[in-house]
DNA sequence: TTAAGAACAGTAAACGTTTACAAATCACGA
DNA sequence: TCGTGATTTGTAAACGTTTACTGTTCTTAA
């Protein structure tokens, strides 16, 4: 009935646990349990002795003991490329509340933008008890992806959608969007359209938006006009990709930049260097952040609806482990935000 | 030395155990344990056999287990008011770097805005053996205070510093840092300066930057020019509150915005209104956000170390935990970064 | 009054790990 | 050859829970 006696492995335990709270109310550690946990099980006056005694003292069950019990830490974690970015923190963010609103905590690690070794990163999460793992990307580390099969840890690839993956995924189609931002540029009459991108390397997003671009191109029997740039977290210099774009195609009416940051360092270097958007030139960004629509002029961008991509995974996690119901792929629609950094094209107007 | 046989509580074990590795080793669990944490006290042949064993199975030692045995989790919590925000999400992100760079693992809980009713979020962090608590802003609940300090609950208030604090503090002084401004602004030789300030409702920071603001126009004998606009996450409205302020005091020729998000509105609605930036009216941001460098004319504001105040507060966090040595305070300094969005007043120029 | 069943409470085992202690083995000098 | 001490390995207990099983008490009907 009392705590058994043992040489305490700290000088004194700094929570209570559920021994000092069967002690306080006179009970065993059973009925603590079920009176905290099942209580229709336990006696009125017993429960309610119980519940004063545990509220006396704060206590909480530790987690810790009850996972290794109950076999479940109902922990589910996230890895994204960077935390401080407004694209990938939205959808973090509505992960982490999702988890939290569903009795579920979820530990976030950053991965940086190479998707390839995973693996170690991952381990920590996994030993702590991840029953779920929430990655952003593709995840290209084959040794992630064995030992999650093998081991039968739920596996999502989050944020970005791939019509082929190896595992599910959730998240808006970076192709798709592409062609639908050059649709619209075609529909207003632009036929000269250049791109401007970060690197690619290790980037889906990226990757996904250039071979969009490229197939484009091909079907209209063009060379694609691409533009690399370095890009230093949020700080990119389009400017000088923009130099080079206008000297070698001066043609260009519109240019496709593949980030926000990107479109506003080429919007500040355009207004040096004379040309106005959107009347010589149309404009637009990618990830449609707010502050796209502060600058001036607005700029034209692709929404991605983060909160749903965000809810959406996290729930079909937790779906996953609550039922067992297989996870299962889930694409989002982006949309097009239409701004004043676009405008008929030139020779048109 | 064989696995005890128990009736499973789940079907079948999907992570292997110390107990599989043993058995593939032909060895005791308590060798297993001993060859993978303190090599050098087990014979090199059966050191060689447990650690082939235990690679073979991608054996991972259950953190859970071993949290309960050690009684230590290596977990340290955060609880951030919003982490879909520049502002804070690089500090969260240099948290989680920092611990995991440490071997240490993080919990991230949003709070929203309003920092009073804690206890009751922080809940099942503790529960889930949160070792430390990290908590951006003042703190106000007073039972998590009280909760702390009876558990011995290593409790941190980060972000904002704060000269008078109950718990210690790392982080940056937003009254030090609104003098700071203010000083800049006189030194040009700007007299009538206004303030345009989101919500200070449960907002240490905004009440900071206020508190500084009226104390300094009581020194000089000036009644406080002070607007408050609404604040939608990242997007403001702060073109009626310049209205306002243009049309009650068009004496004004400074302009400091709480947010960089409220100057960037208010740079559109001065375009609009015809006044110019900085010719007619200078303008500052707060908090340095990338964005604010690219807007045009480029923002002045104040800039914080937000990457040093997280790896701060993680690091003496963890300090606390494996010396013992005592949380103490530490102050920040901030940066005003002088940009086109400021220069000398009209009248004087 | 008593037997039977229902309702409730307690005992003990188990989850996966580490580690004190005991036991076994080994090396080596007397 | 044997004793001694050093080295290595195994046994078992403990960390804080939950829960199957058992035992006790209470209720109620005969």
């Amino acid at each position: 009935m009392a705590k058994p006696k043992s040489q305490a492995i700290q000088a004194r335990r700094i929570r209570p646990t559920i021994h000092d709270v069967a002690k306080a109310a006179g009970v065993s550690i059973a009925t603590v349990s079920r009176a905290l946990n099942s209580p229709d099980s336990v006696r009125k006056e017993l429960r309610e002795r119980v519940v004063a005694a545990a509220d006396s003292m704060d206590y909480m069950a530790d987690s810790v003991g009850k996972a290794l019990r109950r076999q479940r830490t109902q922990i589910i974690s996230t890895m994204l490329p960077r935390l401080a970015d407004p694209l990938f923190s939205a959808v973090a963010s509505a992960i982490q509340e999702t988890l939290e609103e569903n009795g579920y905590l979820g530990f976030v690690q950053t991965s940086g933008f190479d998707n390839s070794n995973l693996f170690d990163r991952a381990k920590r999460l996994i030993e702590h008890g991840t029953e779920g793992l929430i990655i952003f990307g593709r995840i290209d580390d084959q040794r992630l992806l064995d030992y999650c099969r093998a081991h039968q840890l739920p596996l999502l690839s989050a944020y970005s959608y791939f019509e082929k993956s190896e595992v599910p995924t959730i998240g808006f189609d970076n192709y798709l969007a592409t062609r639908q931002l050059v649709e619209m540029l075609h529909t207003l009459g632009h036929s000269r359209i250049a791109m401007i991108s970060g690197s690619d390397k290790g980037n889906d997003r990226q990757q996904s938006r250039i071979r969009a671009f490229r197939d484009i191109n091909a079907e209209l029997g063009q060379e694609p006009v691409i533009e690399f740039t370095h890009m230093d977290f949020d700080m990119a210099d389009g400017g000088a990709a923009l130099r080079r774009i206008m000297e070698n195609h001066p043609e260009t009416t519109a240019l496709i930049c593949n980030r926000c940051v990107i479109a506003f360092s080429v919007m500040v270097e355009a207004r040096r260097l004379g040309i106005t958007v959107p009347e010589h030139l149309s404009l637009t960004g990618f990830d449609d952040i707010d502050y796209a629509a502060l600058f001036d002029p607005s700029l034209t961008t692709v929404a991605v609806p983060s909160e749903k991509i965000g809810r959406a995974a996290a729930k079909a996690m937790i779906a996953r482990l609550e039922t067992g119901a297989p996870l299962g792929s889930r694409r989002f629609e982006t949309e097009v935000i239409l701004r004043r950094s676009v405008a008929r094209p030139r020779t048109t107007a």
